[in-house]
DNA sequence: CAGGACAGGGAAAAATTTATCCCTGTCCTG
DNA sequence: CAGGACAGGGATAAATTTTTCCCTGTCCTG
């Protein structure tokens, strides 16, 4: 993994959020898990345009920051699941309001808005 | 500005709440000028630690997406103030689930959790 | 005039993240 | 056995973001 050289500032709430769901693939990653996506190879189908390799890095992320569990079975053809852990649940309600927000207006912050609505304020 | 490569995937809501928010020091700037810290001076002075070309980046890059206006006033030293836009205000309490989120988590997201908490799922 | 506050940006480097390519294994099925 | 699914990772390149350094102006105050 790549060795951090600038310290991150993590006292902030939203600093520890972003670093959590801001990486470029890891809130629909996150989202396949909570529908129940939940081996590798089925990941890596439902985010088909995302190289495999970067889905692994973002898990692994995801993993060593406790937001989702890595489940070997000791099986034959030895299985891996994952699933969310309880933080990661506690993160769900979360990424729903980001969701929610960001299909409201993504015509507006895409958009030609040469007009700017202000409100009073 | 720097002109990407590889087109954008806007098409989902959290990839566009993440482009809004995710950047390095976005959420703290918004947070200044929700706050009133409205000029680019000030806002300099509250982010000491970061560079103020950066701060005049993720500005701009702010007004093209509409989140906050930049209100030049016609005075003698041209005096410049930021503040958001109505659509910039409606982020507002997202940022307030992201933070709140981060700050009851960001023990346990930095922390040794060599211990998973998993609920039933 | 000297110095500092103020607004702003070019150029280039550094840091970080994302992407590509390709390899190592095991196992199962035809 | 051949081929494919499956889990995983090294090495390297490319893309993107962040940082540093320094420059251009105007205006105001001492």
């Amino acid at each position: 993994m790549y060795q951090k050289k600038i310290p991150e500032v993590l006292d902030c709430g939203i600093a520890v959020a972003v670093k959590v769901i801001g990486g470029k693939w890891k809130a629909w990653i996150i989202d396949c898990i909570r529908r129940g996506v939940a081996r590798p190879s089925a990941i890596h189908r439902e985010m088909e345009v995302v190289n495999p390799r970067i889905i692994n890095l973002h898990l692994k992320e995801l993993e060593e920051m406790g937001i989702v569990y890595k489940e070997i079975f000791a099986e034959v053809p030895a299985r891996v699941e994952y699933r969310l852990t309880t933080v990661g649940r506690s993160l769900l309600p979360v990424i729903n309001v980001l969701e929610q927000w960001g299909n409201e207006n993504k015509e507006y912050v895409n958009g030609h808005h040469a007009e700017y609505i202000l409100g009073n304020n």
